[in-house]
DNA sequence: CACTGCTCATGACAAACGTCATGTGATGAG
DNA sequence: CTCATCACATGACGTTTGTCATGAGCAGTG
């Protein structure tokens, strides 16, 4: 029998000490190393060189995908998976892309998660079908680059010409975007298209 | 030695279970009754009639104060308190004003709650430092009833016409009060201030 | 009783915004 | 090479907001 080598990552202690208290059940798996930013989880993962890292995808410092980034170029062999409480579609693109290999909401069980980290460490993958499910039905972005730019600028509810100015565009260009975007996400003005963008997990 | 009974509410099954096992640890601790929705934990409470009522705040059905004041009127003899990753001070003000006995964020450790429902049982309160001294800072919400209302309204990007037909205002109106709310918060639109009172618990 | 603060309204003006037509370059597919 | 698409821009138009002045009714307080 193979033993993996885990690494926790979550900034809720409470998860993170139950998690790894679950999981030591297991006799397969041992938690090799916890962390509670992604900072920390990347110098943990470093020092301890994990076979699977379990990420929490809100995290202070770096969120769980950017971390998964950063291992996959530092760490090849280390698995990664990410675990959350808010499962939007994008997220998971996002996280499938940078090379994720499992996204789980927190919502399973102490042993499903003990499974798909078994999975995980023999090389499959796993996403959770409901998740996997919206993602398909949610579809691509149908925004180009400069419209999502745009959008996101004027997520917190900027003006437009400060929106141009960051973003080094004129403010009709910039309404340009914003119509556009709206347009074609069927919202009535630019804040409720930013609304509908972060919902499918687009911004 | 008085043993507490204890129910658990959390939608995320990874964080319920991990709970109930790291406070099976405890001797004088037993988990009588879980749930993972509002509704349920309603149900639950009613059932088993838990001494103390540990409770999400961010739950499907109804929110984790919502059930706490339903359960002060139906179950006087049961101590509730919050449980919740996001610590917004004004979640900790209404939970408080719902008669909540103890708020604690998700970054405690299992032994530290174990102590806090300890407390809570023992007719004490409890409430975070740091988020207590967030909520003393952050002082009360500088608008009036109506505002709050019309602020809530404009949440979701809706425009004055529609905002004044469902407040049943005129739209006049209905543009004074998201001015004054925008003035009082500092904010240069409708938008940036209902991030604001959003960031600040105040909607 | 006078005063203050909240609610609700109207009207008016300037600024911001949404929309459309139109045009130029660049880029990539056929 | 041609055509479509995207990035970026301008100017113009009408609509939607933000802001301000002003006023009336109604509650609670001193």
């Amino acid at each position: 029998m193979t033993t993996v080598r885990v690494l926790l990552a979550d900034d809720e202690h409470l998860i993170r000490g139950a998690l790894a208290a679950l999981l030591a059940l297991e006799d397969d798996l041992v938690v090799v190393a916890e962390a509670a930013t992604g900072p920390e989880a990347l110098a943990m993962a470093r020092a301890h060189r994990p076979d699977v890292a379990v990420l929490d995808l809100e995290m202070p410092g770096a969120d769980g995908v950017s971390v998964a980034t950063s291992l996959r170029a530092e760490l090849p062999g280390c698995r990664t998976m990410i675990v959350t409480s808010h499962g939007l579609p994008g997220h998971l693109k996002r996280a499938l892309a940078a090379g994720v290999r499992a996204f789980v909401p927190k919502t399973v069980s102490a042993r499903q998660l003990a499974g798909i980290i078994r999975t995980v460490h023999a090389g499959n993958r796993y996403v959770d079908p409901e998740l996997a499910a919206d993602a398909i039905s949610a579809g691509d972005s149908p925004l180009t680059a400069r419209e999502t730019e745009v959008l996101e600028l004027a997520a917190d509810g900027a003006p437009v010409a400060e929106i141009a100015e960051r973003a080094s565009l004129s403010q009709g260009t910039v309404r340009n975007y914003l119509s556009a975007a709206a347009s074609k996400l069927g919202a009535e003005n630019r804040h409720a298209a930013v609304r509908l963008a972060r919902q499918r997990g687009w911004v």
